[in-house]
DNA sequence: CCGCAACGTTCAACACCTGAACGTTAGTCG
DNA sequence: CGACTAACGTTCAGGTGTTGAACGTTGCGG
């Protein structure tokens, strides 16, 4: 072993260079691959937009990196050769396609609601392949949860060619902060728990931990209704809410990984109690089980699905319980619209199904609230349903595997 | 012509390592120049930190920015003979001392106030060399408040050997959306006006905008209590409310430059009107003028500094008065640290000049408020004072101008 | 059917970084 | 006080990587 494998890399020598432009050629790999596979998903935006090249030839990678032909052509050889790349038809005038070769590997997300855990398999530019949803016992304990995914990861991979899985992100309805679960009282069945260590001791590749609405708000910007746009605000509404932030097309994570908290800021000072302990939260007004518990005079037991129903058939105190919870979500989006000025709010989660019930007056809250100039900011339900998360949870684990590296 | 000097560099080329290199050794001088600046002030920090090598030698310079010596010889010589930089003692065991050049230029940070102007100029570093402040009528009229900046850095720029002025940083108290200044009511002086325009008109060197709440955020940031910390949170309270945000120890803008604009959060949806036109924003709560107006029975036409007088000897209602502006803020700031999770909030403005009798309620009010993860974040007043505007109009000047493309 | 255009590859030329060797100077130890 | 050593900056040869030009190949259009 003359040289260690492991040596750092010197920062400014010209193998830095081969590195950073082999992973500029991977890059636009990965985004155009995702790009594609989200204009086949049947987008209304497919039309209006300029259009990157969709094709992989080598020349239209030269292109878009911006280095030259002879350049790519190299970077291409050696990363076929690594077993990263894959060249499919031959060449000519046409082209060559070259795409990410599928025995490269994969990637997998884990999303942990409190009665579910859902596991994906995707491919290493974090498209999906296969999936389940496993239910569980309510708020189970972190080791069961993690059981339950671990051997559900097991049947996926059953389920697909022999590759090596790279790269697991975990999606938890909880603040992380640094590698545990923060904020008490969330979330359970993880409270306190070491979340990374339990994670890699469950997996044996690399792990990264994220908020559930932050991995929502990358899968609506990149594959939902955000597509297109540089920043955006995700909110996700179910069991409690949550919030992830986009900015510079980038996730925002924040000093320490719980930015976008927007469930606990207060409303109102002497409002009702909130189960973080603090008085007038945003989640005291707008989560799935206040509304239900709002109903639960008049429709006891009622799922929140029928309760949507109950409003659009004329129900007055459905409406009002589905109009109230988004007048205080509208007043939350107004500080944070005056604070990040996204280019759009995203609503997700299962408030998403009451649809334009709450888009309204949760538009009529941030009017009142928020400063004129942003004011207006666009507010949609997001397209991509409760499967966000896990969508999200295969991108973020596709950013973190570096293919530059295996040399 | 052969080679056009406007050229735009191939990014994957050797030459692009080159300058990315130059750029390194640069950031580094830069860098330790202010960190060098601020432990002379005298911080209380100065013993425990591991203290970066001080020294300018070349040798440091390989250390830090982890190129070889050759390499740096190399960058040293290149931009010497260019006159960006200096070799001042001679060589040896010792080492030389390499600098930035005096005489490779200036920047100039103007600080525009309701009633005054404030302008500085400084090293390539964004170290202050001379500056002035400039009484003006009350909301001077744009075109008139530019005139006197101009004019005012004329006569800085008389006081300094000869050398050119690189870039112009302009500080306003008004949320800047793009190129001009957002919202309407807030800045009357420069209500709608194409501010980047006229500024350009008015300097005839590169200028840039920004807000004077994240100018002063950057600088207490570098040079001021939240030195060595990698984010922070700053509100500035004087004649407004503005909040600027530093993650990962840089200035976080936000989707369009309006990051942070704590001012206008609604804190009661009920409470007194807002010159915004909303009804309870923080500005109505706990501005200086609000604190003024609140005592204007007891001490009318008091200013500020003797309000703060009348509570430190006793005086019930400036207490109160001081102390609810104190609640209110930090229940802001609640929703700013459940948000951003800074590592520290620090007040500036001249609302500062009230220390603990405002430290101590805008803790209370972020306790009451905030996630207990994050509630015992702390809150201290800026070192800066009023000058941190203007300071950090310099630091953000000195970054826009980049050195490594003098060739 | 032919010519042109685009593609991928190869090769020589060029630019840059780096380790080693060298002269120089300032501490340090005897 | 003097010699030795350590650290510094510079120079030079060697290695790595990118690039433009040239070339063979293939599809498209006339």
């Amino acid at each position: 072993m003359r040289h260690s494998s492991l040596m750092v890399q010197a920062p400014g020598s010209p193998s830095s260079l081969r590195t950073a432009n082999r992973r500029r050629v991977l890059d636009v790999l990965r985004r155009l691959a995702v790009d594609d596979d989200a204009v086949a998903d049947g987008s209304a935006s497919a039309e209006d937009a300029p259009v990157p090249p969709t094709a992989f030839s080598q020349a239209s990678l030269a292109r878009e990196t911006g280095l030259a032909p002879a350049t790519v052509s190299n970077i291409v050889r050696d990363l076929t050769a690594a077993g990263v790349l894959e060249t499919l038809a031959g060449g000519g005038r046409r082209g060559s396609v070259v795409r990410l070769s599928p025995t490269a590997g994969y990637v997998a997300g884990v999303d942990f609601g409190h009665e579910h855990v859902a596991v994906a398999v995707g491919d290493l530019s974090g498209r999906l392949l296969v999936s389940e949803r496993v239910a569980l016992a309510p708020e189970p304990d972190h080791g069961r949860a993690l059981a339950a995914a671990r051997s559900t990861l097991e049947a996926l991979l059953g389920q697909v060619p022999q590759a090596p899985l790279r790269h697991v992100t975990l999606g938890l309805a909880a603040p992380i902060q640094g590698q545990s679960v923060g904020s008490a009282n969330i979330f359970p069945g993880w409270e306190g728990v070491d979340a990374l260590a339990a994670a890699r001791a469950a997996f044996s590749v690399p792990v990264t931990l994220e908020n559930d609405a932050n991995l929502g708000a990358l899968a609506e910007h990149r594959l939902g209704v955000a597509r297109g746009l540089h920043s955006s605000f995700f909110v996700k509404i179910s069991h409690g809410v949550g919030g992830g932030l986009i900015v510079a097309d980038q996730l925002f994570r924040g000093a320490s990984g719980s930015a976008g908290e927007i469930g606990h800021l207060t409303l109102d000072e002497q409002g009702p109690l909130c189960r973080c302990g603090s008085r007038g939260c945003l989640e005291a007004y707008a989560s799935i089980q206040t509304v239900q518990q709002m109903m639960a005079g008049q429709l006891p037991d009622a799922g929140f699905p029928q309760i949507v129903s109950a409003a659009e058939e004329g129900s007055v105190a459905a409406r009002r319980a589905i109009e109230d919870a988004g007048l205080h979500l509208g007043w939350a989006l107004a500080s944070i619209v005056n604070l990040f000025n996204p280019a759009i709010v995203v609503i997700g989660g299962r408030m998403g199904q009451a649809g334009e019930l709450v888009l309204e007056s949760a538009r009529i809250g941030l009017r009142r609230h928020a400063l004129d100039a942003v004011a207006l900011t666009p507010v949609a339900v997001g397209s991509l349903g409760e499967r966000a998360s896990l969508l999200g949870s295969l991108l973020v684990a596709a950013e973190q595997v570096d293919l530059a590296e295996v040399v």
